[in-house]
Parts: C-alpha cells; structure tokens; sequence
DNA sequence: ACACAGCTTGGAAAGCTTTACAATTTAAAA
DNA sequence: TTTTAAATTGTAAAGCTTTCCAAGCTGTGT
C-alpha cells in the first residue's frame, strides 16, 4: 500500500508480493515463464494495489509507443471514416492503437511534434496538401501516404485510381450522348483534383470530343455550398452543359439542390454524377450515379504496408492502386435533344 | 557526432557544445535563463546533431503526456468534426494535442489502456453508451463529458437543452396545426432519445395534445437508411402523420427522400423537422427545418471545464446546459386540413 | 557423488529527460 | 577591497519500466 496518494509502481506491488521488480513485470508482459505460485501471489498484489502499468515508462524502455498517427485533412468528411476504420481494424492486429489528428485544426507548424517516432510508431497520411518539410525530419516515423498524394514525398502510396474513375463516368455520359460536359472540381493543387481531371480528358477524347468542344472547368473545393453555387452559374449560361460531373458527392448534392430548387429536373434536364458514393448518395431524389472507391480496402492496406515498414521490411516505396466501380442510379439519363 | 545510428540523445548535444546536458534541456524548455552566449552555442549544436526532445522520456520525467483524448462514437457522423475542432482550439492555448478515437472501432475491452493517466491528461467522452466500469479505474484521468451523457458518470458534463429543443419543434408544428406528429426517436437507451422524447411530449401536452392522441414513436438510429425506411412505415399507415419531428438530420433527410419518392410533396402533403443541423440541411430540397445546436461551443466549453480541472481546481461535477435554436427553413408548412 | 541442463528469480543497468540543489562566476553595493 | 546578491552552470537524483546477465535451485543421468 503506497504512503503518499501517489498512483502505485511496480515496486510497491513487488514489496506487497514479496518479489522482485523483475517478476512483476515479466508476470504483466510475459506471465508463462513464471512460475504458477508465483504468479498467482503477484496477480492478488497488482489487483490490491490497484496497480497499472506506467505507460510512458514502459514504452521509453521499449523505445515504442503502441499508437500510429493518421493525419486526417477534414474530418468533417464523412469520406474518411471508413477508411479510418479500415486501418484500425488491422493494426489492432497488432496491438496498436489508431490516434487520429484532424490537420484542418492545425495550422501550420503545430503539427511537428507529431511526427517524431518518440510520438508514434507510425504516421499514415491522409491529407495530400501538408508540407513535405514537415516529414523531412530527422527522428520521422515511417509513413505511408493514402488517398491523396504528395508528389514530394517519397513513401509508399495507397490511392484508388481516380483517373480511370473519372474517365468511367464520363464514358457513360457519353454513352448517353452528352457532349458538353461541365467539371466541377476539387482545390485546383489537389492531387485528386489533378488526377480525375485527368481521366475527365481522356474520358472526353475517347468519345470522340475534342478540347475544342471542352467545357471551362469550374474550380470547386469539396463543399456542398460550392456545388449549390454553381447551379447558379449555370443557369447564367448562354448554352448550359447538358451535364456535369463533380469531383466529389458532396458538391454534387449542393449542385442537384441548387438545380432543383432552379426548376431544372435532374436527370431529364441535366444528369449529375458524383465521386466517392457516400452513403447519402443511395438515398438522395434522385439517387447518385457516384464512383465508387473501396475506402475500407484503402484504409486496411495502407495499415499493412506500414506494419511491413515497421517490421524493418523496408521496401523500395511503391505506389498501389485500388480500382474503382461506376454506380449507376438515377441522376443520369440520355441527354436532351 | 552520435556513434551508431541511434537518434541523438541530449548528452550528444551536451558534448557537442561543451555545456552539460542540464543546459540543453534549459535551451530546449526555457530558452531565457541561460546565458545568451552559451544558448547560441547550444542551438547551433542541436541544429548540427538534428537532435529531437524525445517526448516520452520528457513526459515520463514531467509526468504528464500533452494530449488529451476524445472518445466519439462515430466518425462517420458530421456532427462531431465542429465539436472536435471547438476542443481544439481550446487546447491548443495549453499546447495540449487533441487526439480522437473512435470507439465504434473499439469494441469492448481494448479502449482500457486509454483511460490511464500515462495515456492522457485528460479525457473528453462524447459518447454516452460506454460502460462506466472503464472509467472506475483507480488511475484514470480527468474525464468530462459532453453531449450525451452517461448517468453512471459522475463528472462534468455540457450537453444542449435537448429537452427544449424538441419542444420547440413541436410547439412549431402545432402553431402549423399539426396534431398527429410522428417521432422517429434515435436508439432506445441513447440519453439524447430519452431527453428529446421528453421534450416531445411536454410540446404536445403544451399545446394541448393529450397522450391519448399521441402516435407510437419509431425508433431509430441516427441512419439515414433508418429515415428512408420510415417512409415506407409512413405509407402503409391508414391515418398518416401529418408532421415527423426526427431525432437527427440524417434521418430526417433519408426520410424526406423516401417520402418524395413516393410522390408525397414535404412541406405540402407532410412536414419534415430533424435535429442539429448539419451542413447539408440548408442545402436539401427542401431546405429542412432544424434544432440547431451549437457544437463549436459544446467542444471549447467542455475543453475549458477539462483544463480547469487539470490545474486542480476542481469542483463539484455540475451539468452546463446550453440553449438551442430553432431554424425553420422550407421543410414545415400548414397541416393538411 | 558429481556434472550438467533447465527452470525461476533477483540485481542492476539502460532507456532519456527534467529539476532540486549545490557550486561557481559575475555584478553590484558598501 | 570586501561582502552580498544575482546570474549561470553543473552534478546527480528521480521519474518507472524492461531486460541482460548471473545466481540459485531442482532434477536427471552417469
């Protein structure tokens, strides 16, 4: 029983039990190779003296800390939850635990604390726009990159493979007849935006419409206002796109909002599709034609290759990329005469 | 210049520079008792060793770990990311880090680690449905809670007025005239469905519709499937609500998509209300009448109280009530005669 | 009776800082 | 010049574990 109120150490569960330190502790993290008797005695000192084990102090011995980091651009992004959930569930595997830091809450400099491997054991990033700087550190965690990508980051990359996402759904508005194709986009140096602009090109060449026929594409940022705001720079238009496809579902519900409430019927007036089929998207009127990503897959690679990084396998980085799947619903249909 | 590999402790840069390692630690955590002269030499050295506090050794000297834990029950949920980020920004004025979990992630056992004060120095709980008996643990930090709320727990908590902000709802709908209204309740033993339910009922007694006119209320989930399945319950009925108070925006959103798939017109045919408004409720059609809450002020609020009872000023654990406000948007409108 | 192996346990070092206290140097005052 | 105070720096302990190594003990085979 400890004098002081003090939380109890290990020695004080020693001297309770009539042991040393050393079979205290090997009782708590490797309880087969003592003895049954002993161990017994130990187990009643710990549960009397209410003892837990100090994990900093264990983890400064370990040179660990059991907890990898994942840098999360804007939790406010339903997106992201399942993938998160996909990481967890692998590393609880091995005992880690998944600490999530949302970088929209840290401007700046505030995040370089972080990424010191007395912190974590490991960082998976999230967010495509963050310094490389910040990672060039020299007492870095291994990391590896998902989603988004950072082109000056050399580590291994999960993402899907927006580009053939992009040219899927533009592939099947053409298949509708749509030509004037409107691009709502994401943040113009985002490593998605890039990529599914990408696709949305090659999408519209291998139709057949050239950059001649090309829409301006309109710079978006991922929010539902922004979509509702271009409905009405659309209804400015002298000849409007017939329809439109969003970097991401929630500018598309903004924009099926906006169109709607304008007197415009989507899909008959305009299709829409969207990008990363969020779970709102099945139950919208009409339902999105979304591309689909496999977040949970995202997330539980991602987990994998860092735990093969943490192993000491280290690999030459790789980028892996997952594939997507066009769910077609009723915000798309043949395009007006 | 360290030998192996090995990160470089203090002593290297202590070496380096000729001072012993207590000067480094005073130029690494306060810069401004030590001579001008020797800091120079000292910040020089650090730069050249690439040195790095390891924060797990400081922490286990220092006692305490910089991070403060929030424990949400669903990532997935927008609600949370203001509360989050309204905890923050809290935090941040005491360089405390905000680390989240997401115990839907955690099933059982596994979050007890968590709970100890070698974890965190303290712990935000937005989830009301964890058992009590994890937060017994003798060395558990100080705990408040906000949002939902756990009976059990005897700490701090800052919760909205659920309870006045559904019978503001009501006492809406039935200045529209509205007496059959439906509730579409969140999970049974949830604090928030008991709390709104309550107030559902004190709005209708108010307005003068006794228990005997009452519909059975449908419980839940916080899904929008759950709201687009209400609809069907909706239409099968022979006598029809006129009005559905729902316990959440999700719901309320998946239930207008199901009615309006249907062919009932909202506000026209059947009023549509939900509770916290999220982003998407003002972009909707139509725009959906909400009981906002205000989140950012539940995180900073909750955060203030958890420093407060860091620096030990503790006190008596109270219940912070905050108001909310209806805004009614074009979801409600004249009962059907 | 002895040697040897295997199982348990204890002592003490190592992991890296911060900080109380003492010691030294410098400046100021008398 | 001496005394006193202030400023600066160093030494060593403390924070709490884990784990290497050695030692003790038990039992078996010769």
């Amino acid at each position: 029983m400890p004098k002081t109120n003090r939380p109890p150490r290990i020695s004080d569960v020693a001297r309770l039990a009539g042991v040393s330190v050393a079979t205290v502790s090997r009782v708590l993290s490797n309880p087969e190779i003592v003895a049954e008797t002993t161990r017994k005695i130990v187990e009643r000192a710990v549960q009397e003296t209410g003892y837990t084990v100090n994990m900093t102090a264990r983890n400064l011995r370990q040179q660990h800390t059991g907890v990898v980091l994942a840098l999360v651009p804007n939790l406010a992004n339903p997106f992201f939850s399942e993938i998160l959930s996909g990481i967890s569930q692998v590393l609880r595997r091995d005992a880690l635990s998944l600490f999530i830091v949302d970088t929209w809450n840290y401007p700046g400099l505030t995040l370089a604390p972080f990424l010191n491997h007395s912190r974590s054991d490991g960082v998976i990033v999230l967010d495509g726009q963050l310094d490389p700087a910040l990672f060039a550190h020299p007492n870095c965690p291994p990391i590896v990159q998902a989603c988004e990508e950072n082109a000056a980051l050399s580590t291994h990359k999960v993402i899907t493979d927006n580009k053939a996402g992009s040219r899927q759904a533009i592939l099947h508005l053409s298949r509708l007849n749509h030509r004037r194709i409107l691009h709502l986009t994401g943040p113009v140096q985002n490593s998605l935006t890039i990529a599914r602009r990408q696709g949305f090109e090659a999408g519209l060449m291998q139709a057949g419409i050239g950059p001649d026929e090309w829409l301006e594409p309109v710079r978006g940022d991922f929010s539902v206002a922004k979509g509702d705001q271009t409905a009405q720079d659309i209804l400015a238009m002298t000849t409007p796109p017939t329809a439109v496809f969003c970097d991401c579902d929630e500018m598309a519900l903004g924009l099926m909002g906006g169109l709607k409430r304008a007197g415009l019927d989507v899909p008959r007036d305009i299709s829409v599709v969207g990008f990363d089929n969020i779970e709102l998207s099945r139950y919208c009127v009409p339902r999105l034609t979304s591309v689909r990503q496999y977040r949970s897959r995202i997330g539980s690679y991602a987990a994998e290759l860092l735990l093969d990084e943490r192993r000491q396998y280290a690999s030459q980085p790789r980028t892996h990329i997952l594939p997507t799947e066009l769910v077609v619903r009723e915000s798309t249909a043949t395009a007006k005469a």
